[in-house]
DNA sequence: TCGAATCCTGGCCACCCGGCCAGTTTCGCA
DNA sequence: TGCGAAACTGGCCGGGTGGCCAGGATTCGA
């Protein structure tokens, strides 16, 4: 019984304002389909807060850096990132030092870790 | 006016299981003060998959595991770990293998990935 | 009592990383 | 028509990283 795919969906909603919270599940409460879980209830998929986390102006990267930088939080190393990107690894360590530079972190993970903080990629 | 706050909630679909994405679509696709998010559109909230299968248990790290990938999401060297913890680099990097081993990483900017897209860490 | 797990340490070594120096091309904008 | 930004490449090198070997100490449950 609990592999039945037709079940209801069960949304948990973990919103943090209170405002925009309440009027999901008001809007969400009778939707035939769809149920809100109940405090600790195990959701099969949960509504998060998107808006304000990306607001505060995205860092310029240049897209060549983005593409580095996503490779990197693949954990691809620079010669992986090389051959990916069709350069050299030269020029991947230049867009890297860059990204270090531009994201204030001291390494590769550190770049990577402050780039999902502030949102610039997504893991 | 932007600011108004009965205007429609912008929702992002990230669920990769195509069918139950298909589902909510349908499902939210004509509730009135809902809309779904064009693909790179700036979204309100995110539905995010919340199921057994995307929280596969929790992998077994030990206490000193979990320190040593806390201070590694910090961009902490081997080194750095080391003094903090009080413990030798040798040892460190003792961890840090395991910690590659069991989160099936390539290195430790892809352990720190993973860590984080499972939920071990915060980052 | 005997493993098994966890934690700790050392040496050794190939490889990777990040920073330094230098240069080239291409592109858009003033 | 210059000029800067972006992208790209090279050499060099000190230090970091990860994998391998070896060991020892502790606790806990079978």
């Amino acid at each position: 019984m609990s592999a039945d795919k037709t079940a209801e969906i069960v949304l948990s909603l973990e919103i943090d304002d209170p405002a925009l919270a309440d009027r999901l599940a008001a809007l969400l409460g009778n939707v035939a389909g769809i149920r809100l879980a109940v405090p600790g209830e195990q959701a099969t998929a949960a509504i998060v807060a998107r808006d304000v986390r990306s607001m505060p102006a995205d860092i310029a990267l240049t897209q060549r850096e983005l593409d580095v930088l996503a490779l990197m939080a693949e954990g691809a190393s620079n010669k992986m990132i090389a051959r990916r990107l069709g350069i050299s690894v030269h020029t991947v360590k230049f867009h890297v030092g860059s990204l270090l530079d531009k994201l204030d972190a001291t390494g590769r993970t550190d770049a990577v870790a402050h780039a999902a903080r502030r949102g610039v990629i997504e893991l």
